[in-house]
RNA sequence: GGGCGGUUAGCUCAGUGGGAGAGCGCUUCCUUGACACGGAAGAGGUCAGUGGUUCAAUCCCACUACCGCCCA
């Protein structure tokens, strides 16, 4: 290849779309079941149809990339199954949207044809992502890509639906729901998020009435006012005879059309007599409600009593089981004030905002209202829509959560299924400690109907298919006239079925043989309750193993100032503008640079893809340097014979020995920020920064281009899963073996020759230089002579590095400096293992000087304190002790020497 | 209310019971046989605060303050 083919910068754009398209056409993502070799599986999680790539998939899916490229190096039996998920109410969301527009209705389409159109949506932009996918270097296998919708997934869900219902671990009950009044469905406790509001406590007066049944005989004396009908006052007048009532606080006062009693703590002395009344509740004031004791009220809140209102408050619903209240709804479906339990009298039809507010004025008017004052508290929102959650009352389906989830927490605690970080491990334990059973039935037509049909009577058939039911139906009922449940399923419940439904269950495919369980799962700390738990709970139940053994959490993506990215902030990164101004490549390693072990966040910058440009770049250039030498390349991956490398081949042989055993333990311990800076590291500022430059001395030449190919012949393919493009672009250009990186062996330090004695005194060599650059920085000119110590190899190396020409005299290292613009000052500074003879500018020179000498005093004056100090000597370990006693003796030294300067620069003055 | 994480250089973050680190930014110098998307040198920090354990604490423990996340 010519060099006007290789040009510089380094241009991305001109490597990565032919690469990819490459091993996408050549099978190399592709792989098939190996019972002959350890598997390394990642099931994808799969991104909603709906989604669009962003940077919570960079540092999501580019583990994964970087895993399953870095274990397909290892040789092991290694696939990554992408897929997609339906995302029921966000893909219903959407066509509704659409609907509008067009200025018609879901339910006037009917379900056929919304369905029709929702798969025609899937299908047009299902793939949008994969694209985006493609772009950032992500080699899925795509031969394998799965639809949560697909057939074979369907067939999945409705077996699962089937068996666990048969184990009475599926019911149908009435319970308190979470409804989001925008999506029209109820959702799962799981999606539904907290939020602090500011709102106002509402401090009411419930009349106390008394009567026969429900009112204590010491409250006769109210009989006056307890024996009158119940009725509102009119505007404006209240009753003089209400002298007893109990005054309760509540955020939410339309629900008292619903309230069914006042609760109160049963050892708050300020109602214990209370308890066993009678109210009338406000505002109608046409039901009387008996006062209760029930402990789960808080003394402390309000006044300490509260309304119950079972049908409308999860809190007030376990209340209301406790006592076998009555449980009437005063909400409809659309949020708004129903008269379908009991009388609400002119409010029904009210949204409950409005309700709110007609209340409240009547409670105003009928002087009930005591006080309001403001209050801050958390309310429920629908994760998917920012709707306010209305608890309601509702027939649904729910999985008993109670089995499954003792199953869950076992492999976590026998150790089956460990996190990484740990602590996220006490999350999933927690949640699933506390989990409450999973409402799965939605309201939406999008997604996997129920299997579930309904005689005329009523009667419950669950079946995997309609032929299937009406046998059923046929043999239990003696009917054929069946109906079918409309809901369909929680878009989760598929995604639970995941690590197993891809492949191929409930077929017995060698696919599920090989790669069941899977090794590791990937994801954001997000979805560990919506999806990771239920995965182990499902997995457990269905095949009888926990889904995968270990599962890595990242961190979530901020923007550089810490804040949540989001569209309305206008914060949010478009990963697909960096890959195009910076390359894949560049935002693969500008992510993994940022992801740090334990973090649960990352502040997201930039900048760290700019330097991932200029790093590809300066890769880009030491490939051309190595092309570009005069003589040729070895043909093959090959080394010089050992007793021919160079002082500087041996110290880069031995760093890339050692590196290699770093990044391989850094990857087996999912620690890619490590890794990156680790390889970083090598990459620039010990192969480009020292090595590269040592190429160009005269003793280098028998040996560069064999070390120089080797070295970055492994270094790519370190490289390679963090950066899969130019790692293949300048791995293919040097000499190699196969066609493609991606299959090419991961690098093994045994094949790497170490030689630590070398590698110290090329170290030497490097600290000499530093100083020495550092006089030069300061004006410092002269010619370099050596001492006898020093070796004819590290002479060479000091006068190319530090760029004082060398030359040899008596034996001696000395730095001897010339110049017009210098004065005569002649004088000598010690540097380990030999003397440097310098003439310097004195008026520079001294207040450096001074400034070095205050610091070794100190030093010094530190380490005599330390080493006078028996108690140290007696506790510190040996080698501490030492290390000290060294410190002091060579600071002392310099010490000594450099005040000699001083005071010979300073007598010359 | 319960639980968890964080506080280290201007910014974003590493790190370790015994000499404070990186990248970017900043200052100065340099186009030297790949690279100015580059090279060299440098400045910059009472490691949030208080107390404790220890011969020794930025690191371990306790408390406080502030920031953030999760759950209810």
């Amino acid at each position: 290849m010519q060099r006007s083919e290789r040009p510089s910068p380094y241009d991305p754009k001109a490597v990565e779309g032919r690469l990819y398209e490459q091993w996408e056409s050549s099978g190399y993502f592709h792989e098939e079941p190996d019972p002959a070799r350890p598997p390394f599986i990642i099931c994808m999680p799969p991104p909603n149809v709906t989604g669009r790539a962003h940077l919570g998939h960079g540092s999501t899916y580019t583990p994964m990339d970087v895993l399953v490229r870095y274990h397909r190096m290892l040789g092991d039996n290694a696939d990554w199954i992408p897929g997609t998920d339906h995302a029921a109410i966000a893909t219903e969301a959407r066509i509704v949207a659409e609907l509008k527009a067009q200025g018609t209705t879901r339910d006037a389409l009917g379900r056929r044809r919304f369905l029709e159109r929702a798969w025609e949506w899937s299908r047009t932009y299902g793939g949008e992502i994969n694209e985006a996918f493609r772009a950032l270097g992500f080699g899925p296998d795509w031969q394998r890509l799965r639809f949560t919708m697909d057939d074979g997934l369907s067939a999945a869900v409705r077996k699962v639906f089937v068996k666990l219902y048969r184990d009475g671990l599926i019911y149908r009950g009435k319970r308190l729901v979470n409804w989001d009044p925008v999506a029209k469905t109820t959702i799962s406790d799981a999606e539904v998020e907290h939020e602090e509001r500011d709102a106002v406590l509402y401090y009411v007066r419930y009349p106390i009435c008394a009567n026969a049944q429900t009112g204590p005989r010491e409250f006769n004396r109210h009989s006056a006012h307890a024996a009158r009908p119940p009725r509102a006052k009119p505007a404006g007048s209240p009753d003089p005879l209400t002298t007893s009532h109990i005054i309760v606080a509540t955020t939410r006062p339309e629900t008292m059309l619903g309230d069914v009693a006042v609760a109160v703590h049963p050892e708050d002395e300020r109602y214990t007599s209370l308890i066993g009344k009678s109210v009338l509740a406000p505002p109608l004031l046409e039901r009387s409600i008996p006062i209760i004791a029930d402990a789960s009220v808080d003394p402390s809140f309000g006044t300490g009593a509260v309304k119950v209102t079972p049908a409308h408050d999860a809190a007030d619903y376990e209340i209301g089981e406790r006592h076998g209240l009555g449980m009437p709804s005063i909400m409809g479906l659309d949020a708004r004030i129903s008269a379908a339990d009991v009388d609400v009298g002119s409010y029904e039809g009210l949204s409950r905002e409005d309700a709110r507010r007609c209340v409240v004025d009547a409670l105003r008017d009928q002087g009930l209202l005591v006080k309001e004052e403001p209050y801050r508290h958390a309310i429920a929102i629908s994760e998917r829509t920012g709707a306010v959650i209305e608890p309601l009352l509702l027939e649904q389906w729910f999985v008993k959560t109670t089995p499954l989830a003792k199953a869950a927490l076992d492999a976590y605690r026998d150790g089956r299924i460990r996190f990484v970080p740990e602590r996220y491990g006490r999350t999933y334990e927690q949640w699933l400690t506390q989990i409450r059973d999973w409402n799965i039935s939605r309201q939406v037509w999008w997604g996997h109907q129920l299997p579930v049909w309904y005689t005329e009577a009523g009667e419950i058939v669950v079946a995997e298919s309609e032929e299937e039911a009406l046998a059923q139906a046929q043999r239990l009922y003696a009917t054929g006239d069946l109906t079918r449940d409309p809901d369909t399923l929680d878009t989760w419940f598929s995604s639970a079925l995941w690590p197993f439904s891809i492949l191929g269950w409930p077929e017995q495919t060698q696919e599920l043989a090989c790669w069941y369980p899977s090794q590791v799962l990937v994801t954001g700390y997000e979805i560990i309750f919506l999806w990771v738990a239920r995965m182990v709970m499902l997995g457990l139940y269905v095949m009888g193993k926990e889904p995968f053994g270990a599962v890595f959490v990242t961190p979530l993506v901020f923007d550089a100032q810490g804040r949540k990215m989001s569209k309305s902030l206008g914060n949010a990164i478009d990963p697909m503008e960096l890959v195009e101004k910076y390359g894949a490549d560049a935002f693969r390693m500008g992510m993994m640079r940022q992801l740090r072990l334990e973090a649960q966040d990352v502040r997201f910058q930039e900048s760290r893809c700019e330097e991932g440009r200029n790093f590809n770049n300066k890769i880009w250039n030491a490939s051309r340097y190595a092309l570009s030498l005069p003589e040729a390349l070895p043909a093959a991956l090959t080394l010089p014979k050992a007793n021919a490398l160079t002082l500087a081949d041996r110290w880069i042989l031995t760093r890339l020995h050692d590196t290699i055993i770093e990044v391989t333990q850094l990857f087996d311990g999912y620690d890619f920020g490590n890794a990156a800076e680790r390889l970083w590291h090598f990459i620039w500022y010990e192969f480009c920064d020292w090595y590269v430059e040592a190429t160009k001395l005269e003793t280098s030449k028998p040996t560069r281009a064999a070390v120089l190919s080797f070295v970055l012949n492994n270094t790519m393919r370190l490289l390679h899963p963090i950066e899969p493009f130019i790692s293949e672009e300048v791995w293919r250009l040097l000499p190699h073996d196969g066609e493609t990186i991606m299959t090419a062996t991961w690098p093994d330090p045994l094949e790497v020759p170490v030689d630590r004695d070398a590698a110290d005194s090329f170290a030497w060599v490097t600290r000499q230089v530093v100083w020495l650059r550092n006089e030069r920085a300061h004006g410092a000119k002269g010619k370099l002579l050596y001492k006898s110590a020093v070796t004819d190899e590290q002479r060479e190396l000091i006068a190319h590095f530090s760029r004082y020409e060398g030359r040899e005299r008596d034996n001696a290292f000395h730095l001897e400096l010339f110049g017009p613009n210098v004065s005569s000052a002649t004088f000598t500074i010690p540097v380990s293992g030999g003397r440097i003879e310098f003439v310097g500018n004195r008026d520079e020179l001294v207040p450096r000087q001074k400034k070095e000498i205050a610091r070794l005093r100190s030093e010094v004056e530190r380490s005599e304190q330390k080493l006078r100090n028996e108690r140290f000597l007696a506790h510190a370990k040996d080698d501490v002790v030492e290390i000290e006693r060294a410190k002091l003796k060579e600071n002392r030294e310099t010490l000594r020497a450099l005040e000699a300067v001083l005071s010979e620069l300073e007598s010359q003055a």
